[in-house]
DNA sequence: AGAAATAAGTCAATAAGGCTGACTTACCAC
DNA sequence: GTGGTAAGTCAGCCTTATTGACTTATTTCT
């Protein structure tokens, strides 16, 4: 934390755009265009209703939104470890073990020691938990098929790197190889 | 069946078969194409980073993310009351108003009683609120900006569209109505 | 062999942001 | 003047996240 709220508002005039402003945050902003408000909230939208689905769903087991982000992230790189999960979800261990636990107990999830390092736990979803996994996904899959049907299918390629593009510059290789269904090569984990 | 541009296949596929999956949800699911992994996932990297960078500016003022949506929206439509506030937050009154109290102690925002209808409360941010709220649009602008330049910026009218098309088909309409920067048109509130 | 580093699990406390239910106040409308 | 509506509030609860400190098992380094 920096400097306290100082808020000393130097706005010059809202309207023009024009406004420099300095923020606590450390950064004095110039924007170099008009704020595009339209993407802005088409995103918040579109993105409220598409975890939404999921959401319902793993309600009727007394699951989270965090359930679905480890079931899915497992049930698509089996063999990941309790460190590449971290690092995908960005959150910290004691997060994790809590709904890992939850999975681990309602059999969604097991786990097996690494092969080659034996510290290691190698997650992988059961069959329930692969049927879950896919359910959520087909629900998914189904809201963006209808959009892809709306703006024409051969769009799907300009979605995907508009999206690539929005993920943090650092973050954008290791996302693109996850989310290209690359393995992490480590660890021998392949069944 | 829509035909994908088949993707890739070097993941090992899951070995379910299996597309007929009963849950507890009551409905049965049957799939009508593979999931799009890519998409989803694509979604969930995006959407964590756009939101991230508002998140640390927030967090200078001792804000979070449900401050930044109040923020967000009443900026964007001045004038709105309590109870189209939440109907777009879709979020219950007591915990709108944990927030929006902060935000109104802290003078972001201001409300005066509707003037047709003495009830209501009308929002408005005030002009430390504006800048607030321009500076974390700004943010996410730069960011949309970035990600518009990498697929050609004429691109965004097919981005906008799928945005659209996935919020839920009974919500689209008022969602388009906010975004497209309509008013609405009760309770006499311009500026 | 022994020390250090690493992977994971765990305990405790805290916070943000949601929720429900029940109730009040103020105001509008019939 | 009664009933409905907009908003505010009290109390309690849940989920998801955080930090810090510590343990255990195992690998790696010297």
């Amino acid at each position: 934390m920096t400097t306290l709220p100082a808020q000393d508002s130097k706005i010059e005039n809202p309207k023009t755009g024009d406004s420099r402003i300095d923020h606590p945050g450390g950064e004095t902003l110039v924007p170099e265009s008009k704020p595009i408000y339209e993407l802005i909230e088409a995103l918040f939208f579109a993105y409220r209703d598409f975890v939404g689905d999921p959401d319902r769903m793993l309600a009727a087991y007394g699951f989270g939104r965090a359930h679905h982000r480890v079931l899915h992230f497992v049930s698509r790189n089996p063999g990941l470890t309790i460190a590449e999960l971290l690092s995908i979800l960005r959150i910290t261990k004691q997060s994790l073990n809590r709904v890992l636990k939850e999975l681990l107990e309602k059999r969604f999830i097991d786990s097996r020691p690494g092969l080659i390092d034996r510290r290691q736990r190698l997650l992988f979803v059961t069959p329930v938990g692969q049927s879950l996994a896919e359910a959520m996904a087909n629900l998914q899959t189904k809201r963006i098929i209808h959009a892809l049907a709306e703006i024409g299918e051969d769009r799907k390629e300009t979605i995907m790197a508009f999206l690539i593009a929005m993920i943090d510059d650092d973050e954008r290789d290791r996302a693109r190889q996850l989310l290209m269904g690359e393995r992490h090569g480590k660890s021998g984990a392949e069944d």
